[in-house]
DNA sequence: CGGATGGTTGATAGTCATCAAGATGGGTGG
DNA sequence: CCACCCATCTTGATGACTATCAACCATCCG
């Protein structure tokens, strides 16, 4: 394992690698901006990590669990924004009005990083390279939330679900977990009004890709048993 | 009218007020950042800034006119991303991979200003303001793209429409032109697609708009009769 | 054990896409 | 300057996809 591996791996450094992973920073960089990050206590499942209208003061990495962001409109139906899994980071969203816009709450006990975000932006003062990791980062999520887009503007709900599978599979791979067998965080519920669908159309096709062996669904434990297919289905690009 | 409103007016710097406004930098600060901007000529109707799978260099402010952004996928359907109007800042979504992510194309004749990467990340290195500024636009853009999420998950056609109208009569209102009255830059397809509708859709919701007295369109050219009942049917907040 | 939450399946209805065709309008060439 | 053509817009008829309503099953947990 390489001297970088280690810091990949290395659990104590979460907030750490989700700020500046996958573009490195020199070792004594990070150690600096390690200093900055607090390790907050566990949250209990449906806790809340922030809600909507509070003031923004920091971002919150997610070590281990999962979080989900909604909102709810003044009818109360919720609008799930997003699903966050370890390593990924929340609140980026909040930076320009100074607030957050969404409710995050722990889908499972969780485990959090907080990143002041004062901090951030007087170190990225000092150190070029964060800065322009920041900027990355900002920049990953605005590409992903266009890729969304087209998800809800465009595709059947056959094709949002085999891309939700596949997105998750690459997320859990890119941690260093399984991309084939892993389990859902979220209720069905969630992943239907993520992807602007029902729960019943939801739970429909999640039979009907059993039925063609592309998927083994037990609850929210999942297997992708056709990978090449689901990413057919899905119109991925590769 | 005050010095920081002859900056906003000021036509030979949108590319500076696109970047820095509506977050105040010192007037020194200003022509720092303003020398680096470069004018780029004219961009002809339907000429292309920008293609996708292009390296990324810089940022481009609308100076005048209209782009729109959009792919197209291998069975060469387009997918439009999002619309530009005067003092708007396009190619945020590049800066990550470091090429664009979609193809630019001038709606109308534009004038364009350029604003290379590299000299935003030195440059802000150096003048703390423009940093945090950066990082708000970017925050911004991820904010509006969450609304976009929205829409497209959860809005029928109507309420898309009203939500398109609505918000762009803010913009307009923003940049110191009429709220209720002005130039779709777009054509209906564009439209459409860009709000997951089909034209016919979208055709007819104009024409019920106008039957209800909300809306008058004559082609392109559009004035809002009933703004705060567009507002309503498009759900916002305000 | 019983209620609650979550998941699945079936029947029906509604919104919107699709197909088709006509209307409008701007631009170009004769 | 007019006529023609192509792109765009509009309107109508039909059908498909998916939401909705309803019922039932499974599981968890106090």
């Amino acid at each position: 394992m390489s001297q970088s591996d280690s810091h990949i791996v290395s659990c104590s450094n979460c907030g750490l690698n989700a700020i500046c992973l996958p573009y490195s920073l020199s070792h004594s960089e990070m150690d600096i901006v390690d200093a900055k990050i607090k390790r907050t206590k566990p949250l209990q499942k449906n806790g809340s990590l922030f809600e909507t209208g509070q003031t923004f003061t920091s971002l919150f990495a997610v070590r281990a669990g999962a979080v989900k962001t909604y909102n709810t409109d003044n009818k109360g139906n919720e609008q799930v924004i997003g699903f966050y899994l370890p390593g990924e980071l929340i609140g980026l969203d909040a930076i320009e009005s100074g607030q957050y816009h969404n409710t995050a709450k722990a889908l499972e006990t969780s485990s959090l990083c907080e990143i002041p975000f004062d901090q951030i932006t007087e170190l990225s003062q000092k150190i070029s390279n964060l800065q322009i990791h920041m900027y990355r980062l900002l920049s990953k999520e605005i590409r992903e939330d266009q890729e969304l887009q087209l998800l809800l503007g465009k595709k059947t709900a056959e094709e949002r679900i085999a891309s939700f599978l596949f997105n998750l599979s690459q997320r859990y791979s890119a941690r260093h977990l399984s991309a084939t067998t892993f389990r859902l965080p979220m209720v069905r519920t969630d992943i239907a009004n993520y992807l602007g669908l029902a729960v019943e159309t939801t739970s429909r096709i999640f039979t009907r890709l059993q039925q063609q062996n592309i998927l083994k669904a037990d609850g929210k434990e999942v297997e992708i048993l056709d990978h090449p297919k689901l990413c057919q289905m899905a119109h991925c690009e590769n």
